[in-house]
DNA sequence: CTATTACATTGACAAATCTCTCTTCAATCG
DNA sequence: CGATTGAAGAGAGATTTGTCAATGTAATAG
């Protein structure tokens, strides 16, 4: 998966040369590669992570009002990591009077983790 | 893995009460919750993770100078972000003679990878 | 209708990021 | 030695991020 070039390992430069001849760029898989990394991005901080860990290992979907005192930070704050989750795929959300209720998108996390493994 | 505590999903809400009582906030888990959102931030931008991905499917070393041409980046920038994927811990490099070689540590990606499926 | 409650949005600000150019360092060649 | 080369480091600038207080919005209770 991902790129896809020749890298020879070098063992001994040539007089006055350069050490690599420049290489052609396979653009195919930088979309992979930039769907991947915004995944990662959004799991790149722990807050974040713990709130997709809750709300994976609850299956269900989870009120915010719950999630909130599990972390100190205020309120808002906890809304905008949802938001970057939700603008990443990671999670959806869905209105039931009052209350948000949170899951996880478990495709949206295959394709990294299927990369690292 | 990672927190651990009940969260009972929210029917309707009594009246005059609060929605949630404070939870237990289960602080052992966060050390593992910061490390691997440290990894997965380091994953977090393309060009690092395509580095990571060159760098494993070669399995050995990689000199730096193969890795510039890849990418539209400057050396100094790509040198930036090798060196903050070390401090991730997610890649090591070696130096001999005048070239450096970089290779992954798998084992700093196994936690997330893990947690990930 | 009014008050309250759950959640999101806005605006602000410090800190971190990503990128560059310029410079430095270390090793090799001649 | 002096010149050259691969790679890292030091600023600097623009953008993004994480956080909060304050406000906005929608729904429910009374």
């Amino acid at each position: 998966m991902a790129i896809d070039l020749e890298l020879a390992p070098k063992s001994k430069r040539a007089a006055g040369e350069r050490c690599c001849e420049p290489v052609v760029y396979p653009d195919v898989q930088r979309e992979q590669a930039t769907r991947m990394a915004g995944v990662a991005k959004a799991l790149g901080d722990p807050i974040r992570l713990q709130l997709v860990d809750v709300l994976r290992r609850h299956a269900g979907k989870v009120c915010v009002c719950e999630l909130v005192p599990l972390f100190e930070v205020s309120q808002p704050t906890l809304s905008h990591h949802l938001a970057k989750l939700r603008t990443a795929g990671i999670v959806d959300s869905e209105r039931r009077g009052l209350w948000a209720y949170y899951y996880v998108r478990p495709e949206a996390l295959r394709e990294l983790s299927a990369w690292l493994s």
